[in-house]
DNA sequence: TACTTTGGCTAATCTGAATTAGCCTACCGT
DNA sequence: ACGGTAGGCTAATTCAGATTAGCCAAAGTA
């Protein structure tokens, strides 16, 4: 019962590394342990594995967004949170968001899937641009929104604010999506960033 | 004999749609008017066809690196051309480099089949973060180090503030690859992001 | 003019990978 | 105890797509 599952595992594993077209279905049933044929007990063909994780994936997103409304509003009602915003505490925001998205499994793997498969066809470059480029932005722009409401970040434009913090997140992602030893290059600009960016951007200077 | 350059050209169009194991030789082959066979009068296999991109593309992009040298050169030397930037030298800077990235057949075409095939090995990860992450960094901040020397830039961190102007302009990039449809709300971020980083690095703030 | 090379074609061939057939066993509910 | 089903296996089968064989004409060259 629980084969199901590790099928869609360790075809994401081998999806995100080498591409749907280059991974073989015996490939995947190798490292679940069993004979390709048996996968056929699953799941009708090999594009049907692709597809239950583009599902299995849309429910956990769906899930989480449910997650981070709520936390927005929280944060919404009880915005006195950032009065106090420091350095500290927006290095913290920001190393935290990072090491998230660059080691939390599920994440990486399905990004570093969808990186290869974005271009194959339009469904997909929607999903890549939702999830890694346009929800970030929009949740980090609401955070932001709080935050200059609150006095402690000021800006005229909180948008092209946000995508000063974000779009060098998102350039150092993919930096260690590629060649993951350059972890420790990107985790220091990461830090050098967030200074900057709090430095421009923060009250307190 | 311009057979075996339409090959290159046919074939790198549709590896960069498609990625290189979803392309087949007789497609390649239609497009230029041939059938499949007779592409094995000019390359041995289809991996042959791929290794001559990268290939070509090593000896395009080292030559393009000796004028940007040179350039580089002339500007140092030249340093006075920085004394006066406005904003709208800023723009237009920024604008040129990204417009050119973005549709220059042949920039655009390798770095979308770079991305479709990043992760196949480390030798593909590594031009791909030369191009177009690491050498447009490190030109940029070579510029921005002469405008910080000339006065018309302030800041402690030159890197930083490269990453500040580059990595919004490369992740609009990755938005028009994957989006074209987006240019448009793409270029008008374009703009807000550089006037603002004008705002924020430029002397006369 | 004959010889050779170049680059095209059609008709195989080869291979490898997806999928199907058909069998078997363990377990589950009755 | 027993029929059914879930899930595994081995042995085909299928098929597409890369590559090779072998032929031919045009164009260049001695």
């Amino acid at each position: 019962m629980d084969t199901k599952h590790r099928i869609l595992d360790e075809a994401l594993t081998l999806f995100s590394e080498k591409g749907y077209a280059n991974v073989f279905v015996g490939e995947i049933a190798d490292r679940v342990g069993i004979k390709a044929p048996s996968l056929y007990k699953h799941y009708k063909n090999k594009r049907a594995i692709f597809d239950a994780i583009i599902d299995e994936m849309n429910r956990r997103f769906e899930e989480q967004a449910k997650v981070l409304q709520i936390n927005g509003k929280d944060a919404s009602a009880d915005a006195g949170i950032y009065k106090t915003l420091s350095e500290d505490k927006l290095l913290k925001l920001g190393r935290e968001f990072f090491l998230y998205y660059l080691h939390d499994d599920y994440n990486r793997k399905f990004r570093k899937m969808l990186t290869l498969e974005q271009f194959h066809d339009a469904e997909l470059a929607k999903v890549y641009s939702k999830l890694y480029v346009d929800d970030p932005l929009s949740y980090q722009g609401m955070l932001f929104g709080f935050m200059v409401t609150a006095g402690v970040l000021k800006t005229d434009n909180v948008q092209i604010m946000t995508l000063h913090f974000y779009a060098p997140i998102y350039y150092l992602l993919t930096i260690c999506d590629r060649e993951p030893e350059r972890e420790p290059e990107a985790l220091k600009m990461l830090d050098d960033h967030i200074k900057q960016f709090d430095r421009i951007y923060g009250r307190n200077n």
